[in-house]
DNA sequence: TTCGCCATGTAATACGTTACATGATTGG
DNA sequence: CCAATCATGTAACGTATTACATGGCGAA
């Protein structure tokens, strides 16, 4: 799966593991995640597949970088992998959910306690994404015309963010209330 | 992580790989998923720490059975695994909001077609969710009365799927009808 | 001078998925 | 008789995570 977010970047522009860490850190974390170490080794795969094609950069002062961009197998790659449509949901693994299931017998505090932090993280994140709607997109979309209708697709991502934080605080504060009642 | 998830199923009761497996497929598959072949390489893992102790029941006529308990290790550790909040959110991995992220080249009607899938498949998963609430749940927690307050806890997470659910119809909803208008 | 950022990588381990493999019983 | 369900397991592969490892630059 990781190789066909690398292939999505480099199609946008050729750029080094560290910028498509860094990309992928602030466009698609809120629904998909990996380590730089991920990143990297699978460049070098990619590489050997030929999909990718790399330069080494030596920074005179600055750090060595080494580029990456596609080559047409790996945009052909690319295509294919969008082409074919998704016919199954993706397998949710929440575990807070899980650590609520099995939480019965559990101090009750303890639980609510737990349940107040993650209300916290989520409505932090919920802030963060309301502030990147008016922002970050806007200005890729109107700086570069070419990024204009995707700009209308990263928003819809984003949107479907907003609605999950916004979803799961609602949910937090609707099951401490339950819980405080008992 | 599996492996809590196993030690909470058998500190209801004593259970065999199968019925784990069947018992996680009914309860908690909407936020968290296992293959057989995970629960009986853990659960033997498990045996080899002393977490578990196995009796294998020669079925005559029927099939046999390796039956699981808990330790009093295994409680301990399920105990303490319980014990610890989580003080981070879990990472999201949604392949259908990746695809859309990189679909702005894409045939529009395509993308609707995957999202109108996509549509169908949430709102099956809604209803067979609204359909437990009444249902399976209710009749574990009125015939023993030592799991009504699980059955509390359980609700709560139901009906996180059920929010989560129809949360994503919604958004899909929308999201189809911004394409249609592009 | 210390912290954070830029920048790259490898190694070991852990976890998850797919495929292979077997065999009895029950209901349509 | 065929399909589904019960029931167990292993092997191979693929993916993800943590830890190890290095080093320069700029700002506070």
């Amino acid at each position: 799966m990781i190789k066909y977010i690398l292939l999505g970047f480099l199609n946008y522009q050729p750029m080094t593991g560290y910028e498509i860490k860094q990309t992928l850190d602030h466009s698609v974390s809120h629904f998909w995640h990996a380590y730089h170490s991920q990143i990297y080794t699978t460049l070098r795969q990619m590489e050997a597949d030929a999909l990718v094609v790399s330069e080494f950069i030596h920074g005179e002062g600055q750090p060595d970088r080494r580029v990456y961009s596609l080559t047409d197998a790996g945009r052909a790659e690319f295509t294919t992998w969008l082409d074919q449509a998704l016919t199954e949901m993706s397998p949710v693994k929440e575990e807070l959910i899980l650590r609520l299931f099995f939480s019965a017998r559990r101090d009750k505090n303890s639980v609510l306690a737990e349940l107040y932090l993650q209300r916290e993280l989520h409505q932090k994140k919920l802030n963060e994404y309301l502030g990147m709607t008016a922002g970050e997109i806007e200005e890729n979309a109107k700086s570069i015309p070419e990024l204009a209708r995707d700009a209308i697709f990263w928003k819809m991502t984003l949107n479907m963010g907003i609605s999950y934080e916004k979803m799961y605080v609602e949910w937090l504060d609707r099951t401490i209330q339950e819980i405080e009642r008992l």
